[in-house]
DNA sequence: TACATCTAGTTTAATCTGGAACCATTTGCC
DNA sequence: GGCAAATGGTTCCAGATTAAACTAGATGTA
């Protein structure tokens, strides 16, 4: 059984991420989305405040601010003041918005799926598996 | 065998590499290295020329000019003209240099070696595996 | 109520990033 | 040789990023 080096697998990955990255942001661009952007994006729902994205995104509050303003003057999202706490602001997708965020799925589901479709299926799943655990 | 979104496994591994960094990044600001410029020492030995790099790195080369120029000013790094090509230089790393590059890579293995524990030892294998594969 | 402390979000200012244009040298081609 | 095209590397500069400081509102405690 050979011995795996944590350095060596990290940095495969990062290659793997970065090349990946770079097919697809040229992409998101046509959407008008930064990678981060369109991240941000899809964790809304779920993560409906700023402070919430910055912990969820791991990423600066300040960046989370101009993110939240370039999406909120391409009307990809709403900001509203919530009534019984008047330092947040709760954030929620436009129609718009979705549709971008859809679009830009696709394009990471087309991207990666092509990579992915160099595995077998069982692999695919215990891939799945393995990053459930690291995450 | 249930069906694979080649999104969601994209996120997973997204998240697992983010919040990696970020345990990794404030240690190796120690050593005064960011995240690229620990890997553009780490591919010096086999990638010497600036512009060698940074198609190595998938980095613009204004970067890795600027990158260069912090690594030579902390003496980790020696630039050298080469005779036969008036154009090129050559890079090679100092002692100082590839120290602090091999310190920057025992914590990437502890970090990461952190997070790998929780698989088995033939999931490391696996996973490695498809990474070359994918890579 | 009063006051200290905490949290949400923004602003400031210093730094970093990278596309475009650039210069110098080398290479390819006639 | 001579000249166009390609390559290595830097500079410029407009825009992005983010640590630190800040404002405003909420919460806990007495």
């Amino acid at each position: 059984m050979r011995k795996i080096s944590p350095w060596a697998l990290w940095t495969l990955n990062f290659q793997v991420m970065t090349s990946l990255l770079a097919g697809v942001a040229p992409r998101l661009r046509a959407l008008r989305l930064e990678v981060k952007e369109f991240l941000l994006l899809s964790k809304l729902d779920e993560h409906p405040y700023p402070a919430d994205l910055a912990r969820a995104l791991v990423t600066p509050k300040p960046s989370v601010t101009f993110m939240v303003k370039r999406m909120e003057a391409l009307r990809y999202l709403r900001r509203e003041l919530q009534p019984d706490d008047l330092r947040r602001f709760r954030l929620t997708l436009t129609p718009a918005g979705r549709s971008a965020m859809e679009s830009a799925r696709e394009i990471f589901d087309e991207e990666f799926g092509r990579r992915l479709s160099r595995l077998t299926q069982a692999q695919r799943v215990e891939l799945m598996r393995i990053f459930e655990r690291l995450a």
